[in-house]
DNA sequence: GCGGTTGAGGAAAAGGGTTTCCGCCGGTAG
DNA sequence: CTACCGGCGGAAACCCTTTTCCTCAACCGC
């Protein structure tokens, strides 16, 4: 039952005390079991805030205490696939419900980057995590912003920022281990375009990986494109010219796939004859997979679990610089399962 | 460089207003066009904001119009391959950065919901949209919500509000127009669960364009999951059982992978013996397939977009109940050539 | 009986803008 | 010279809630 009060038809504190019988200031300290109130008071005043649905103003609030708890996520990647999970990471450590956060799309659109950057700190959002797949360090947002940002996943080219990233190196180690371990010698890498930053750092990690097992790469590192095409070229390439692989370190899940079917139709079996690890463990792409796909996570939920967390440290206890690593997890599927015989 | 006027650490108003030499009040009309002010005072005043990197908080502007240019958005699909696209529409339709949205998702869990809702409600956001895939009509997010809200995509079970949502039934009669079109007359139709809301619009769909178009269906409608490996099995039972299909319109463009796939390994050739068409034009997986596929496109931004423009309007001019249904778009792919020799 | 203490609740300021209303000043017309 | 008017800019109210400070009354002990 609406109460003909105020203006904006919802009811207002000034609404509840008035209902209640009691002041302004009494209300609101009945209702945040703050000062001495006799206990009747204080269920009074609650009792009549539950009937007339009274729900207080964060923006009256916000006002009062400069806080909103409020952030803004800038995402770059719009298909979502890698700032979606560092969403959902982010709701995890700001608390459901507890900080809200403005999602905003740039479309990789600088100016309407910059739209929103200014959008956001009108708004006066506690901070800004910055999300989305960029294979180089990205230009900072902002110079001398007035709230803290955080970058996930895409980090910053300024070191003085604050940035969280997968360990995309590591991954491809856990990878090749896996591979080792399962008795694999002969082990190849296709992965995407050369020089692109993700590539670097995932051939680095399967050099490591494979001089520490006192492994031979087989053949340079197979570049092309992150498409199911070119798995399946290489796939078929690889077979003529290393006729004796036995296992294939994927830089994509979509690669990896396409190698799949490569193999299979020159004849080899997986994981029987060749196993194989892909990148990304994306579901629709890994499950599907014939068979099931072992894949690297890149753990981007804990990235963005991580952002949220630096991100609320900085805003109560200021600036940590610095780059942050969080691991990435193999998800063992069939496709790298132990050829029978072997170890 | 900052001015160690106020408190926050950023320059306010009066910050400006001290450093122009004038009044708080002049400033606000200087900065906002607004009364008469000298073309001098006024430059004077909006230099002053530039160098004092001046942003008005929206937060007292809010406090005072009763307007935040805010909205609340819930998801209930965490993979966001639904609610981003509408998403994106509806960030077109509020404008870039003009109005916010808070992103929630709530993995189905209606307390997390409610927690969200009461959270939105009381950061007095102007209106909420509710985006995500449920098959079914879904409860009201709340009744006698205090703000405007618009159900995208899931349409609310609550005749009196106002739903957005794709013509699933008309994309079918597209798919099957357009095979039509191109030559085949024995045509197949297999598709996800028995009993799922969207199987049972898509079938309806086939039935009418095909009795439009003097056909009969090749069988019952084919009912499994959304999956490859069911379209692998379906397109091998289905050349078992009816050799003379000549096209398959499937339920999704997984599915619609998964009979490419078995279609190819029974030994018919895609598009020249068999075409194909999915739906969801999802691009990794249509565009990935061999061939590439034809598929109907649930034009999830235009829903998103819609449903923008309405709660805007409701917003500023009040309720527009009802369900209001967006065309789906036919994305022609080489899965669905014409066989040689036809039409 | 009176001063001190404590418990309960009210009054008012604050926070950062916008807007309305008002006053001042200079120019112009009567 | 005075009255009026228009241009320009300032003072203050307002939005909603929290919080601090204050008042008032009752009760206690001496």
């Amino acid at each position: 039952m609406l109460v003909p009060g105020k203006t904006s038809g919802r009811a207002g504190i000034a609404d509840v005390a008035r209902l209640a019988g009691v002041s302004i200031g009494t209300a609101s300290k009945a209702l945040n079991d703050r000062g001495q109130l006799r206990e009747e008071t204080r269920a009074r005043v609650q009792a009549a805030a539950e009937q007339l649905g009274f729900i207080p103003s964060s923006v009256a609030t916000s006002l009062l205490t400069g806080r909103t708890f409020t952030v803004g996520l800038i995402m770059t990647d719009h298909h979502g696939r890698f700032s979606l999970p560092v969403l959902h990471g982010a709701e995890d450590a700001l608390g459901w419900a507890e900080t809200l956060a403005f999602v905003c799309d740039t479309r990789d659109d600088p100016i309407r980057e910059q739209h929103y950057v200014r959008s956001l700190l009108g708004r006066r959002v506690d901070g800004i995590i910055v999300a989305g797949r960029r294979a180089e360090a990205r230009p900072p947002l902002i110079t001398r912003a007035p709230v803290p940002v955080v970058y996930a996943f895409a980090r910053s080219a300024d070191e003085g920022d604050c940035s969280v990233v997968t360990d995309e190196e590591g991954g491809a180690v856990l990878a090749i281990e896996h591979l080792v371990r399962t008795g694999r010698r002969r082990i190849a890498h296709v992965t995407g375009p050369h020089g692109h930053a993700s590539a670097i750092a995932r051939v680095a990690g399967v050099s490591r990986a494979l001089r520490a097992a006192g492994l031979e790469p087989v053949g340079d590192p197979w570049y092309g494109g992150w498409s199911e095409v070119w798995g399946r070229f290489a796939a078929a390439a690889l077979t003529r010219e290393h006729p004796d692989v036995d296992a294939v370190f994927c830089g994509s899940d979509t690669i990896a796939r396409g190698v799949a079917d490569g193999l299979r139709e020159s004849g080899r079996r997986v994981p029987e004859d060749v196993a194989l690890v892909g990148v990304d463990n994306w579901a629709p792409i890994a499950e599907e997979c014939r068979p099931p796909l072992t894949s690297v996570d890149l753990n981007l939920r804990e990235v963005g679990r991580q952002a949220g967390r630096l991100l609320l440290q900085a805003i109560e206890n200021g600036h940590t610089p610095g780059v942050h690593s969080v691991d990435c997890q193999l998800v063992v599927r069939s496709s790298s399962a132990p050829a029978s015989g072997r170890t």
